[in-house]
DNA sequence: TTTGCTGCAAAAAATTTGCAATATT
DNA sequence: AATATTGCAAATTTTTTGCAGCAAA
């Protein structure tokens, strides 16, 4: 139904003093098969054929994802490597449990996002393309921590999204208004 | 279904520079019920009985919640002031666009928030009680700011949950465990 | 063998929508 | 009068679940 495109991340040329934000990949002594191998073993759950397919796929491009996108892009009913949709759905589930994605709402959906092998990070949202872009922040961390000690709470993680306009939905649209006015 | 309480405010009986975190109402020029006849005038539509009465039983008091929670308190179908659960969605919405309510996703519900009357907040989320807490910081503001400048965004909002586990929740398990080694 | 896993279809949960009747402007 | 709004029920959308047969360990 809906498309979720382009994570890019840009390099900070930046200016102030403590700003991180590429988010590039870890190095991880484990490849994602072998660490979710890991966490069915040490839950006596099984190494299926599916769930083999489907960590191979959700890792086959680092980009974020819905169900419904993943489904799309898999083998049909009858085809070989075929996976039902609760199948999927419950492999995703297993993936957010096991540290490999994570999940957060967006427009209704459950988006899917790489978590292992990437450092944490937070998403700015084009509201007018859809587009996701990732930055990474550690002041915002801090703050996160600050915030949370302030209260009492024990921190287990936290997500942030930045609703706005990205750089090219601006131009377009200033260009669009330019050609209005003509 | 699942139920939400408790929004609290803590002092920030704290330390550290730039830490403001009490959430306090703001002094408004309109009241709710005010502010959304202007809002539906502006747009050529109709007050209604309905909407009146919902804005109402939604500023009644200051706390999230859900529609479905919200319908629990509201007139059931053949009583005064009856409205129907389609309204009660479409006014929400109509909400939320007006600016006098937020909405964010939680456990898969949508939770309601008022926008109009406080100042911009985020949340804690205690993943044991469910509780939802609140906290303002502008540093936060400061950095959402510089992430999205950094990427060529114009900001239009941001939605920040932090998950964790709250004092009493802490509390609790630590008493529990003390008892289960008696 | 034992018990977890899968596919299927049906069920759920939370909204949304079509439509005829009704209420505002 | 013109048309926005409501209530109702049916439809959607997205995800979950029950269950019988299949497959890892």
């Amino acid at each position: 139904m809906a498309e979720l495109s382009e994570s890019t991340s840009e390099t900070a040329k930046s200016s102030s003093e403590t700003v991180a934000t590429k988010v590039q990949p870890l190095e991880t002594s484990l490849s994602p098969q072998e660490r979710f191998s890991e966490y069915l073993q040490s839950r006596g759950l099984r190494q299926t054929s599916q769930r083999k397919f489907l960590i191979e796929q959700v890792f086959s491009q680092h980009e974020h994802f819905d169900a419904e996108e993943l489904i799309e892009r898999l083998p049909r009913r009858g085809e070989d490597n075929y996976v039902s949709t609760a199948t999927v759905y419950r492999t995703l589930r297993e993936c957010v449990d096991a540290g490999l994605l994570n999940s957060f709402q967006l427009d209704g959906r459950t988006v899917y996002d790489h978590d292992y092998g990437y450092p944490e990070h937070d998403h700015l949202y084009c509201t007018r393309c859809r587009k996701l872009l990732e930055f990474q922040s550690d002041e915002l961390v801090a703050i996160r921590d600050q915030m949370a000690a302030l209260h009492g709470f024990r921190v287990e993680s936290h997500k942030m999204i930045i609703n706005g306009v990205c750089r090219e939905c601006s131009r377009r649209r200033r260009k669009k208004r330019k050609q209005d006015l003509v």
